[in-house]
DNA sequence: CTGTTAGCGCATTCAG
DNA sequence: CTGAATGCGCTAACAG
């Protein structure tokens, strides 16, 4: 592998100019510049990482966190997030590592590829509340930015979308259609966006004037099967609901099946609703009422932050953004 | 950030015994090496992972390259192949690098990561046929394996699964059933995975003297929309297939959906098999019989592979996986 | 505008 | 078994 010497050498020049050239220092002429450009094309000369690492003091690279195997296989959302991310980060000359957090792994693990100088930065995606290595990060003051979830106690930059708002435009959209017995299936309740959802239906529901029932309530996983497991719970009620709010479209998609085997018609029998709108969602029969995250959106908002954050700019930033209810056929006027 | 300086100078010894203890080097008595872990954990030392790169001249990390962006999206196979992937690699010490490669992209951006020595080594998954990043990490010795791919031209280890044998298993559960008219749907032809279905397609047909129709024939590139316009498509031919091989179960999907909205029911008007078994196959209305391909194993065979390859151990190994028939229920005998 | 010097944190080599 | 010197490739700070 060339080194800036052999550049420097074959340019005819000193090393340092070479170095110069490649971090476009404007103190050089046009001259030398490009018979340094020259000597590098000719020898594919590629300036060492770690070396420029080693004494800048930073990796430039950006590690991405996901909490649990489990949850990653099941959210398309992650993946389609992860590119979003490092599609925006490639240009400012980062990459982007992989990262999973088994439930078990210290929280050491996380801060470990910090302390080596392996990453500037971390984001967390939808952490657990109340999570330890949060804490540590904060206290240690790394550059870290969480996606999907807000601070609570110490302060970070965050990026979420308006899970309260969401909630509203679907449990309102229900309400219009008719619907009275709402039933409501969580995603992981140890995450904020489980619980902002939950809260959000209760407060709806009872800004309605209508009663709260608990045996309406499932608390599912995000999974498939948790929601497949969810719609038997629900629809085996006394009194079963007219419509469900899955807390993601990958739980609807899992009482979907679930309603065929039982010979459930939805929406006829039963109204539906996911949320993501992940792309299976409008290929979904019915296709999906859900509420749309813009992950593009996301993705350029959490790219932003961590750089920033990474840079030292300014103060924490909390960004919220806007849900949009997308309207498709899983659901319908309750007969009843 | 505490240096091996600074964690000698608290264990009273020199910066060498040090960086011994981290080493493993079995060159220390028990005491010293004791108190040095304890300085070690005390100041909550970390070895620099730039400065290590520098003098050893590797990264430990590697680099997971997807093609294009859309494919990214489609193939929740990719993501669970990362997660595999990562976590044999973690142990290890390495970290998983993510990359794109979007179209347009040089291929000299695939190789830049190498020479600046930010990876030790590449996964490319699903390369394009001929592709000239390929023949350039060849000639340029580059430590690379490639998954879903087999070398043509240029020498490298590959992990594969047997593709002419999965489509030879559906095709003879089509037959079995009854079936004689198969369309057939490929992913993108510009991959070996395509091509190696579609060529086994042929032969199976003439092996079984059955006639080789190309209006039958659907040139798709793995997205849910294409196995959606394919379906379209083929149900409108004159001579209508009774059953429909799709390359993967992503199309598959589409195909149920433009079932619905044609009133074509499923598998009583038409058999449908996809390919793959993601998670969602299981949950479809029908749930879709299809092919297994071991993520697992695939993602162990890559990790053993590539740090293999890094590590110059022994020539390219070749490694082809035996895919497995799932039978669900979106085949049935065809009614004519 | 260009070159020289020094040092980032670590591991390899050689002395003790 | 332990320590001292040397250099990995690069850039910041200074000198010319």
């Amino acid at each position: 592998m060339p080194s800036q010497q052999d550049v420097a050498k074959l340019a005819k020049v000193s090393f340092m100019t070479v170095s110069r050239v490649i971090n476009n220092n404007p103190n050089v002429t046009k001259a030398t510049r490009e018979r340094v450009l020259k000597a590098i094309k000719e020898l594919s000369y590629y300036p060492n990482a770690a070396a420029r690492a080693l004494n800048s003091n930073k990796s430039r690279n950006v590690g991405i966190i996901f909490p649990r195997k489990d949850y990653f296989f099941v959210a398309p959302f992650c993946m389609e997030l992860c590119f979003e991310v490092e599609s925006r980060l490639k240009p400012k000359g980062y990459n982007l590592f992989l990262g999973s957090m088994t439930k078990g792994s210290e929280s050491r693990e996380l801060t470990a590829m910090f302390r080596e100088g392996k990453v500037d930065g971390l984001i967390l995606f939808a952490p657990r509340i109340g999570e330890e290595e949060i804490k540590m990060l904060a206290d240690d003051h790394m550059p870290f930015v969480v996606v999907h979830g807000r601070s609570a106690g110490k302060e970070f930059s965050y990026v979420d979308s308006d899970n309260a708002k969401g909630t509203s435009l679907i449990l309102r959209y229900l309400f219009d259609l008719g619907h009275r017995r709402i039933g409501f299936v969580s995603g992981d309740i140890g995450e904020m966006n489980s619980m902002d959802r939950y809260r959000r239906y209760r407060r709806e529901l009872k800004a309605k004037g209508l009663p709260f029932d608990k045996r309406l309530v499932f608390f599912g996983d995000w999974s498939l099967e948790s929601g497949h497991a969810a719609f038997r719970y629900l629809i085996e009620q006394k009194e079963r609901p007219t419509a469900i709010f899955f807390s993601n479209d990958q739980m609807a998609i899992g009482a979907i099946k679930a309603a065929e085997e039982l010979g459930v018609r939805i929406p006829d029998d039963v109204s539906i609703t996911g949320y993501d709108d992940i792309k299976y969602a409008s290929f979904t029969v019915p296709a999906l009422t859900t509420v749309r995250q813009n992950i593009g959106a996301v993705g350029d908002k959490v790219a932003e932050l961590i750089l920033d954050t990474i840079e030292g700019k300014g103060e924490f930033r909390k960004i919220i953004l806007e849900p949009e209810l997308v309207v498709r056929s899983s659901c319908c006027r309750p007969v009843d």
